[in-house]
DNA sequence: CGCTAGCACTCGGATAGTGCGAGTGCTAAG
DNA sequence: CTTAGCACTCGCACTATCCGAGTGCTAGCG
């Protein structure tokens, strides 16, 4: 058998791929030649057909069902066969002006592209918020809620903000608690958990203490939480499009939906994949089972990491069944991550991560 | 006809609607003279539940069915039926353990209820975050980015942290930024947007000017800020248990999963209840359409306030298809009430909202 | 040697008929 | 008022059947 590649080959596999994401119905030989007026035979097709099966791109789910792209095919499809035409000027301005409309609102940034991500690739978007690969120290506030009760404000140099309450031994005046926070965030001042748990260490030992009681208290609390949140670095995986998604045909039966919540929700399946995205530059496609195993067999994932490089780092990207308009969210998810790392790049100021 | 209750009616009623919650198929006489051993045949069963039916609490959905409770059918059972006991003393223990462990993370709470919410009751949850009913400034934080953008960070009285950034027309040191931000503090401490925009305007007016340039870009985006904030109270909810209400027989069809999906989204159909419960005290339980129209048709919803009153209050609850254990689910929704009012009494120092 | 017309063959899915079992509603008697 | 008995009603599962969509193969053609 001549199981190689030739051009007619490459159309007829890229028809069938395009038509099955389409209409998601198995691909017929005579459709084909209907739909797209190729030169040969209906008979040529099937035997070509045959051959691209052979090559491990196609198959049929029983005998008098058309063709079905395997994960191989698709993948073959993305690499080699399909067109790469960016977003439409429009939807580029569309998007950008979404954007530029909640500039000021960084938390609203992670939500917006959800929503367009999901909206125009019509799956579930995931998107996790900008992180250093390090927490460091940016600023903290202590706010006398009531009684002994303190309220600690953190806010770390991505940006990440951390609110959490803690009681006294005995209530302090307002005043006491803003001289401790202004003596702190100057010791602080952009300094990573190591340095900060050196001083601490240091200034337990040293006799002449230069920190009082309480600063110590809110050091240990800082360290601390600066640990909690650097363990669970992209930890949390905000999530949008289930609706949009669940339009799709592949979750006619509620059994698929469960599965695709369950991994959405545990973040299972997606976790493995994220060094991975975060090491790489560029629009990274997942087909399949390809990298995890039975979770993921029937689901594609494409994921691009964006921000800037060596400050603010995030993951954002677009699920959904293998069958999957991958021009179109390739390029969506592309568009986007340069929109927000450009967006970050203006806070931050350096070069984007993504050229 | 004799259309009325009596006590036997109301053991019949009671079984089958408690047999149908737990089995979710209609219930037949025989089964409940099996399984129950009542003193009485099996025809003076259908005999009765013909009474019920004429009084509108059980339906049948074919001839050769057995019965199902109506919405009418639930609420009698809600209101005269029902076995109240509230949860037991472990899973009382319990559930307050897991909330003190994270009694210092109040953004944790909320988590926590809704996961505890939808694990006990095997149905979805809906949680608010606490909320004042009028925004009131308690604390601002100026904090230099890079370059001219400085980052905003507002907390409220409630809680509420907002963050937000913005450009100036030219860079400033963080000891500007920070001596503006102490001002403010100062100025406007525990301050409701009215007096702030009151000190705004004033400013403006009155010649020997008190506050800066910085200082009164700060207040207006604040006061901007905080209308956003108040206008979208109680906006944003917090569900959780999707997948455990997916395993209800009820979502057998996708249909379903879509429609309770754009509903928990949306915020539709709850949205209107939410007044309702902030009014009242104690849980409320809507069953059906009872208050809202179709969407809500076939949901019950479990709702209770929590908090301190005159401070700050949420909603927490459960969602599910009417046929819900309602007991259980009630008595969840009560106690984890208490534990979040009793818990914010303690950072708010006053009284609990539910008694 | 590649292409194609023709045809047998294979399945899936829709449709209809059937029987069964679960429950009810009614009636008549205790 | 209760209840035994029974006719009646449906839903559901099962089977048989048919139809159409597609394929794979073969033989013949250029």
């Amino acid at each position: 058998m001549a199981v190689d590649m030739n051009e007619r080959r490459q159309l007829i596999l890229k028809l069938v791929i395009q038509e099955f994401i389409e209409t998601s119905t198995p691909v017929a030989s005579e459709l084909l030649l209907r739909k797209y007026g190729l030169a040969v035979s209906s008979a040529t097709i099937r035997n070509e057909m045959a051959a691209l099966e052979d090559l491990g791109y196609l198959t049929h789910w029983h005998t008098s069902a058309g063709r079905v792209p395997t994960d191989a095919g698709y993948r073959y499809y993305v690499e080699n066969l399909m067109d790469r035409t960016p977003l439409s000027a429009t939807e580029q301005r569309t998007i950008r002006h979404q954007f530029y409309q909640v500039r000021s609102e960084l938390d609203q940034w992670i939500q917006l592209a959800g929503a367009v991500l999901a909206r125009t690739a019509q799956n579930a978007s995931v998107v996790t918020p900008p992180r250093a690969y390090q927490a460091r120290f940016k600023h903290l506030e202590l706010i006398a809620i009531h009684e002994a009760t303190v309220l600690l404000v953190l806010v770390l140099h991505d940006g990440t903000i951390r609110q959490q309450s803690f009681t006294l031994e005995s209530a302090r005046p307002q005043e006491d608690l803003s001289r401790s926070a202004a003596r702190l965030n100057e010791r602080c001042h952009d300094a990573p958990i190591g340095k900060i748990e050196e001083m601490l260490q240091q200034e337990r030992t040293v006799t002449p203490a230069q920190l009082d009681e309480l600063d110590l208290v809110v050091l240990d609390l800082i360290t601390k939480a600066m640990h909690q949140l650097e363990d669970q670095v992209n930890g949390q995986i905000y999530s949008d499009g289930l609706l949009e998604m669940l339009n799709q045909p592949e979750f006619a039966q509620v059994a698929r939906v469960r599965q695709v919540l369950e991994m959405l929700q545990s973040g299972k399946g997606l976790g493995p994949l994220i060094p991975r995205v975060l090491a790489n530059n560029g629009v990274q496609v997942i087909i399949g089972g390809e990298h995890s195993r039975d979770e993921m067999r029937e689901y594609s994932v494409v994921l691009s990491r964006y921000g800037v490089a060596d400050e603010v780092v995030g993951i954002l990207g677009v699920i959904g069944p293998t069958r999957m308009a991958y021009p179109r969210t390739i390029s969506t998810v592309r568009y986007i991550s340069t929109v927000m790392s450009d967006m970050l790049g203006d806070i931050y100021g350096g070069e984007s991560s993504r050229a």
